[in-house]
DNA sequence: CGCTGGACGGAGAGCGCTCTCCTAGGTGTA
DNA sequence: TACACCTAGGAGAGCGCTCTCCGTCCAGCG
């Protein structure tokens, strides 16, 4: 080999005495290879100190052994989507690590917030950058996954899409996760309970929305009051003030999500509500900010960490199997009980 | 072109009416191509559809357009790091993505969490799938820098590493910072002023402390008691207990970062003081921590976005220039005011 | 003892691109 | 007119790998 090239699969062959194929043979973990060989093969590699390049791999197995997570939100093209500020998309790179990691698949991290931003995660896929997307999208109108069911690029989402698409989602069951948070402040004996729902026109929100007054309905409360916030800390501050100002009585409230549950909780606060003497506070996800306030927030846990690695899993097998029909997977969420309700 | 196929340079070619060698000059920018040829090929590229295989261009011309952006914390393996939790991870990967993203570059997620997953890095480095690493490193006995730097690979830092490596890096003033907050305080007449800085082996948590104490001592406080916290909301809330415990007639705290900020803000309404009124409050980062508590947090800006986006920039020095030398750029941190000091 | 078949390993053809030659033709100068 | 010089574009050699095809060797069987 050269002065300060790299060892190619040659110079390891070279130094093993066997052919280039050989060498292969054994890095792929072939059999049909005498133990023997392969051994020396081995020593070759380590003295040599080879290691396989990528691009001439992927160049012949049209693999490359990467994937895009693409987060589309709303933000613009110069600042990222504000997701990334959320505790929710740490847990869900996190699950998506931990199933890649152990399979030598990295991901590539794209944001798509613009009609030209998609436009190029559209190409990047098919440049073959990437065998497949992991997309979490956080608005509702977005047309990436149709894009990419149109590209043929195989796609695993975070959330059931807004519009009908055949592409493979996963989700969690928003309408039961709701019910547990009612079934709980009923059972607390709470008797004039709200709600602070996400944005209306995401379908998880709108999922939660109805699971929690369906659920109410079943316990005999036919209206539930309810005030609308944008998953934000301020917007659930905000929801409550509105919330206290129409219904100064209310003694429990669902909270669509921790951040606005936190924001919520210093509305309370600020109007001399006590947590959960006066008010009882359920929040939903089991963020980080369920832990970064106080009282401690019950909430309802999201298995994002889990639902996360389910979506490499479905990745794979449809970069493996191309033709493969659509799947949904949707997992239970659980009532985790700490101090405000 | 073969059915179902992409198309490749030599479909465009024939469609042209060129050669390879021409429709790659045009879709490389290189001149000497007759314009009106140009305008062929880019005809033929528009009927084929054609987009360029990025496998077969990175195994000829040795770059891939990836970076890797690697996070080495303290965590382990099969959970990754809790610095995906921290709001200051989606600053850094935000200000990466914009320098990045207009050079058509993308970075590869990685965590560096043990030996092992070490070792993973580096050889996917030299594999050739990145030209380069960009690496966050939480904690101060890091040895993958040093291995960076001794694999040849072209990398940037975000801090200064703890021991010292020849390395580029970058990094904000924290010395300046926290004199800032030294600053402010006496500014508003505080006398019994303590601070709660973060854990003491990490190189940024000794240079806040410091600068927070030189400067004081430059206003005449000789003495100011600290207490050490993890950077978590939790341990700001226990360092802040335990400040009150030995120093109840303070009026004054500098806290190392905005969540363990949070965290003293909280224990203090619990003991009663008003903030800013009893005890003033300044935390550093300006993070979205600061927004998320009441009274709002003033803080000290680190610019994270604008450093990411240098550590960009350094790294393509190192990748189009190999035998560089390292630099730092150092950035200055500023007050913001807002309502707890 | 000759033939078949399985196990092993080498040869070599690409994968799709870039880039270095090299040729052909046009322009400028004496 | 002759020669040098420049420019446009083609030919073709790889980049490092995988994988199909094929030859060789040896055990087993009739």
């Amino acid at each position: 080999m050269k002065q300060g090239a790299s060892p190619t699969l040659e110079d390891v062959a070279r130094v093993a005495g066997v052919s280039r194929a050989t060498v292969s043979r054994v890095i792929n973990g072939i059999r049909n290879v005498d133990p023997a060989i392969q051994e020396a093969v081995r020593q070759a590699i380590a003295t040599t100190g080879y290691v396989p390049n990528r691009a001439a791999r992927s160049l012949v197995t049209r693999r490359t052994g990467a994937v895009a997570l693409v987060l589309s939100g709303a933000g613009d093209d110069s600042a990222p989507s504000p997701i990334l500020a959320d505790p929710f998309f740490g847990r869900v790179v996190s699950g998506i690590i931990s199933f890649l990691r152990p399979r030598g698949i990295h991901p590539v991290l794209m944001f798509a917030e613009s009609d030209a931003s998609r436009a190029e995660v559209v190409s990047y896929l098919r440049q073959g950058d990437a065998d497949g997307a992991l997309l979490v999208s956080t608005h509702a109108a977005d047309p990436l996954p149709a894009q990419l069911v149109e590209a043929g690029v195989p796609a695993v989402l975070f959330a059931r899409p807004a519009r009908p698409v055949p592409i493979s989602y996963v989700d969690v069951d928003h309408r039961a996760g709701a019910a547990l948070a009612a079934d709980r402040l009923v059972e607390l004996g709470r008797r004039r309970v709200a709600t602070i729902c996400g944005p209306l026109d995401v379908p998880a929100a709108q999922a939660r929305l109805a699971g929690f007054q369906d659920a109410m309905a079943r316990h005999g409360h036919a209206f539930v009051p309810y005030s609308e916030g944008g998953f934000t800390y301020d917007s659930g501050e905000q929801a409550m003030e509105r919330l206290l100002d129409g219904h100064p009585d209310l003694d429990g409230v669902f909270v669509a999500n921790d951040l606005m549950a936190q924001g919520a909780l210093h509305a309370l606060r600020h109007h001399g509500r006590s947590v959960p003497g006066d008010v009882a506070v359920i929040g939903f996800d089991d963020s980080s900010a369920a832990t970064a306030c106080r009282p401690l927030l019950t909430t309802i846990r999201h298995p994002v960490e889990d639902m996360a690695a389910e979506m490499g899993r479905l990745l794979l097998e449809h970069v493996h199997e191309p033709g493969r029909a659509p799947t949904s997977v949707i997992f239970e969420p659980a009532l985790i009980m700490r101090a405000s309700a």
